[in-house]
DNA sequence: TCAAAAGTGTTGCAAATACACCCATGT
DNA sequence: ACATGGGTGTATTTGCAACACTTTTGA
């Protein structure tokens, strides 16, 4: 707060790790880079924020931009200052992790970049661009902290899911198996949850009960 | 990550809550602007980051020119873009909050603040300059959540003291009483205490036990 | 009738809580 | 002797973890 330097030469970029679930699997969205610095390699989505654009609305747009959904579970994760991908001058790059439901999605097919895909995060390629390995590392152990503490698992689901799945997802998240009935006493206790008709379509044994939540609103509530 | 403008106009700095505990009350440092927007206004100690400064190596500064130590708890906190404090471009502050023990401290006497000197958190200036307001209240709480799960109180505390110090400096960050008994048995239960003489100065009553802590990493353990 | 997942309760153990009295010291 | 905080143990409650069989449907 002493007198600033006029130019500070810095740029802030927000980088935004976009997961979902996929039969019990946690998928990470990568985008295969065209770029000469990390050309072909895989990288998270992100970008340079724009004029008068705030963060949050920088890691928004991303999110449209490559997956085709928007108002969903967004939050910011950590700020990184260790690439140095721009000759003259640094980059400070805001993170921000995002929960995707598996359905309704729009891969962006944006020219930007090469390829976009969802990657099974134990799949996925070992390298990525930037720092994007410490980025994501990141992200999934603040999410796998999130979801046993609030009901961020929500946003990972489709609007209508068993119990079954929402168990499964997670399993995924937390890499561990979880005792059925354990799970559906605590899960039901926390009165989170409505019932509805029953799913028969595509599966040759018993029906079972899909549930929705009650509420969309980020709750803190302790799952595990 | 398309051809990004030339001149992106953004400032970054860093903001610092340095807390500390003095007879189980929480405090925050904070600093009395000379400068014109804010003139006579306390705000957290912040600045912009100097060239080729990482974004912690700004905060640790800033714990050193302000409370005159170093090598403490320092960690980040989140990333706000809500001021526009100059009037050509934005600012990206970066808050970092610093735990400090109450004694050994030199508070900084640099002429760029009118007055610099730690708050007891309930008694602070209502309105603080910028946004600092939300930065302190954001940080308020994870050192809250933090200390329930980590070993952070440590760097709280000068290197001895007593138990009843150590509880009560729990309970001025946690805003509540603690039963002395299972407080006890709790904390010792973890090991990570080891005992020493007794103190006797200045009390007219027991002396208590003085502990000092096993290991000065950061460790997560269930505290509460 | 078979395969495949849905659904359902009880028990044991560990951890958290609540709670009251004697002890050592300085004045 | 008294005032002040230091120090200690037990009983109860609560939450978590382990565990197996019957039910419903489609093929």
């Amino acid at each position: 707060m002493t007198a600033p330097p006029v130019l500070q030469n810095v740029k802030v970029a927000v980088d935004n790790c976009i997961f979902t679930v996929v039969d019990g699997r946690l998928q990470v969205l990568l985008i295969r880079m065209r770029k000469k610095p990390f050309e072909g390699m895989w990288a998270l989505p992100g970008g340079l924020i724009d004029e008068g654009e705030s963060l949050r609305d920088a890691a928004a747009r991303i999110l449209k931009e490559q997956a085709g959904v928007s108002g969903l579970y967004l939050e910011q994760l950590y700020s990184f200052d260790g690439r140095k991908r721009d000759p003259e001058g640094r980059v400070v790059s805001v993170a921000y992790y995002s929960l995707v439901p598996p359905v309704g999605l729009a891969l962006g097919t944006t020219p930007k970049y090469e390829a976009v895909r969802f990657w099974d995060c134990d799949e996925r390629p070992r390298e990525l661009a930037y720092d994007h390995e410490a980025i994501l590392g990141y992200a999934q152990a603040r999410l796998q902290a999130k979801v046993q503490y609030t009901n961020v698992m929500w946003s990972l689901l489709p609007p209508r899911f068993t119990l079954r799945e929402l168990q499964t997802a997670y399993e995924g998240v937390l890499n561990r198996g979880l005792d059925k009935r354990n799970f559906r006493k605590k899960i039901l206790s926390l009165g989170l949850l409505r019932a509805s008709g029953k799913k028969s379509k595509g599966s040759r044994h018993r029906p079972a009960m899909l549930y929705q939540f009650a509420s969309q609103a980020p709750t803190a509530v302790e799952v595990f």
